[in-house]
DNA sequence: GCAAATTAATGATTTATTCAAG
DNA sequence: CTTGAATAAATCATTAATTTGC
């Protein structure tokens, strides 16, 4: 009971029964879409699943006639990943500079057309998509949020390290926080929320009766502290 | 520093200098995308903003070739609203039984393909769009859920809603849960479930701080910090 | 200097919340 | 009160930077 399991960090949530599947394009390992075995469903559905097996893209979508207003958001992972390998979009100096400059020019979260037409600007610079664009601006708008927040609550800038997982492990007596896709992890990986609005009080609470024992020393990929940069502490 | 901070349950993020626009579709009357004024950027930046006033629409995507495994996302909110009225979509029985036996089947989020061919399908039955049976299950999953986690809780099945907040509510010897600006929850109760142990020991901690000192008389919407990891304290 | 190790950034997804139509 | 729709927060994953031990 008191050992260490050290595994990959999967997600809080449970993959039900949901069969594993390998991205190609990216090198993800996690469980996916299902998927689901069409022979075992067929027979139920009065629904033309044979049609599920290969489908065609399409999509096609009219432009919307004119409102600006309308809302129309992005096509994130609509598009097809047009790089081979499988390797995320590395924005050039000059697509940051524009979209930044977008960005402060007041723009937040362009519609699909808007979205087009930035992404066949900034191909002038480089490959890109449209989804990139549209993940563009939801990150930095969270992220400019959240520094703005951290300012505000007079908290250290600290750009500090954003990829601390969010699990807490306890065994026997200590908490650990586990870092990066790999590191310890306890029995305890409860998925549920309240658990982890603990977390930070649970630690200082350990902290203060000194049942943390474990120092970085000891285990590499083991950081105590600031679960999220916005704790500061 | 002792006192409870309570108020309303807003969203952590704010505004910020977002010019409000309202969506002719829908009746949304909060700030929504920014309308980046031309006249304000173009002088600035090197970068054909005049094509952004109206924009065609295509984004003609291609087949991805074959594999299934290809997690290409759906385009929620890339579809055009067909619909004049702006009115949403009104599943017919049809649908949503069809829709069902394949969340049944183990379906969970389709990508775009599978959206596709779903949607085709469910024509037959209705208008309807590829985003409605995105937003189907990606609701349907969340709404499963609850369900499960409120009965695995014990807590009354409340076919209550889902607003259940993020919000954690200390209180004597309780631990609770906010509810949709009212009711709390669950005690703190028996065992060493590791998660049970968390809660408690974040309540000692907050109790040993004197944080703890309204009850739940005292008021409706009670917040004690934490929200969000972010908001730190 | 260099390459492995580690940290910081940030692209990409999923989940949680919110809002409001019906 | 149910649930479609939409956004924000949280999370995961990969790459760029930086540090560290030769």
């Amino acid at each position: 009971m008191g050992s260490m399991k050290v595994h990959q960090f999967t997600r809080g949530g449970f993959w039900e029964h949901e069969p594993l599947s390998l991205t190609l394009g990216c090198k993800r390992l996690r469980p996916l879409a299902p998927k689901l075995s069409n022979s075992n469903i067929t027979t139920t559905i009065p629904f033309d699943l044979k049609s599920f097996i290969k489908p065609e893209s399409g999509s096609t979508k009219l432009g919307s006639s004119y409102d600006d207003n309308k809302k129309d958001p992005p096509s994130p992972k609509d598009q097809v990943e047009t790089h081979p390998g499988g390797t995320r979009w590395n924005p050039t100096q000059e697509q940051i500079r524009i979209l930044e400059m977008l960005y402060r020019g007041g723009m937040r979260t362009p519609n699909t057309q808007k979205i087009e037409q930035i992404t066949v600007q900034l191909s002038k610079y480089g490959k890109i998509e449209g989804k990139n664009v549209f993940y563009w601006f939801q990150n930095h708008k969270a992220r400019e949020r959240q520094k703005q927040k951290r300012k505000s609550l007079g908290l250290p800038l600290s750009p500090r390290t954003p990829t601390f997982t969010s699990s807490i492990t306890f065994e026997t007596t200590m908490v650990c926080y586990s870092y990066t896709n790999t590191s310890i992890y306890g029995e305890v990986d409860e998925e549920d929320s309240p658990y982890k609005k603990c977390r930070s009080m649970a630690f200082e609470y350990l902290e203060e009766q000194n049942w943390l024992s474990c120092k970085k020393e000891e285990h590499k990929t083991l950081e105590l502290f600031p679960l999220y940069p916005e704790l500061g502490r």
